[in-house]
DNA sequence: GGTGTGATGTTATAACATTTCAGTTTGCGT
DNA sequence: ACGCAAACTGAAATGTTATAACATCACACC
């Protein structure tokens, strides 16, 4: 948590040397659980850690198209997600059918997200909802939490300014 | 129909004279607030209520079709649902793309839901998320939160007792 | 070399949601 | 009662998100 995640309208703190960071902790992750972080893979988060937003899997299907891979089809893209997101590597944000490369991948962690109804940037932040009144909930039901998904939507401090009323 | 996808805790909520306290409860509601609950949305809410699970869109308009040989379109079924959902009748279900019938619509109330990844069973929870550790990192981030989705996966103890481990 | 497994390529389609535009009803002021 | 504006409805087409189904490839292992 030294890091400040940040996001600035479209653009960011997309550090190149960050990104590849996670990458080779992505990579090494793999390695150590016998996983293989393959090409498509690691260019699919490569795309998300780069653009660092929410990204449609069509979006990131189109960039795969024009980066080269003239003819990606969606299962290409959901495949990569989907082993992605196993793996704790990126993130679905359910409230937009998007997702999102996780900078801390090798933390276990609930992640809850905050989504500007405006620009739609996403910022993470960590919460252990089983543990607060969800948890209670459950325990008194007999209800077993196995995952939680946390998005809260409202105005991001920069939309907030630009449009006060 | 004659599926086992039933669930208890909310018990007793198919109850037709329930059904029609929370059909008259909207009614009130809403001419209160000068607002129509027309025939199209009740019968849409009337559907949630009786099915008492989460019903995805298209399911509704089957319902819709069924009951009255109409060519119920899309729209039909998705304009009931964004007024319901405005006016806190029903909730959608984000990891479902599925719309379930809110009990308790007059209360102001921030939802939680347990999802059975089994049956799919829906079990409504409150919890305030916005006053406990993401309300405390929105603040710190300057966010401002106007709605919050909770959502935990798992297994129901129906299906935790069929399939042990 | 054969076999098993996991990853990939490709086509088609399922499932979810919105746009558009035309027509109807409703509430309201005059 | 009349006319108007706003809200609602009907229907077709389209757009978006996600998966099914099946064929193939690449590589480890024996």
């Amino acid at each position: 948590m030294s890091e400040k995640s940040e996001h600035t309208s479209c653009a960011g703190s997309h550090d190149p040397k960050a990104i590849e960071a996670v990458l080779d902790m992505a990579e090494a992750h793999c390695s150590a659980q016998g996983l293989r972080l393959t090409e498509g893979r690691r260019k699919v988060l490569g795309i998300l850690l780069r653009e660092h937003r929410a990204l449609g899997a069509y979006e990131i299907l189109d960039i795969l198209r024009a980066e080269e891979d003239g003819g990606a089809s969606p299962p290409i893209a959901y495949r990569a997600l989907d082993f992605l997101t196993q793996n704790g590597f990126v993130h679905k944000i359910e409230r937009l059918s998007a997702f999102v490369a996780c900078m801390h991948p090798d933390e276990r962690h609930s992640p809850a997200f905050m989504i500007c109804r405006e620009c739609h940037a996403v910022d993470e932040a960590h919460v252990s909802p089983a543990t607060g009144a969800l948890g209670d909930a459950a325990r008194a039901k007999g209800f077993q939490i196995e995952r939680t998904i946390v998005e809260a939507e409202g105005l991001c401090p920069d939309c907030a300014d630009a449009a006060p009323v």
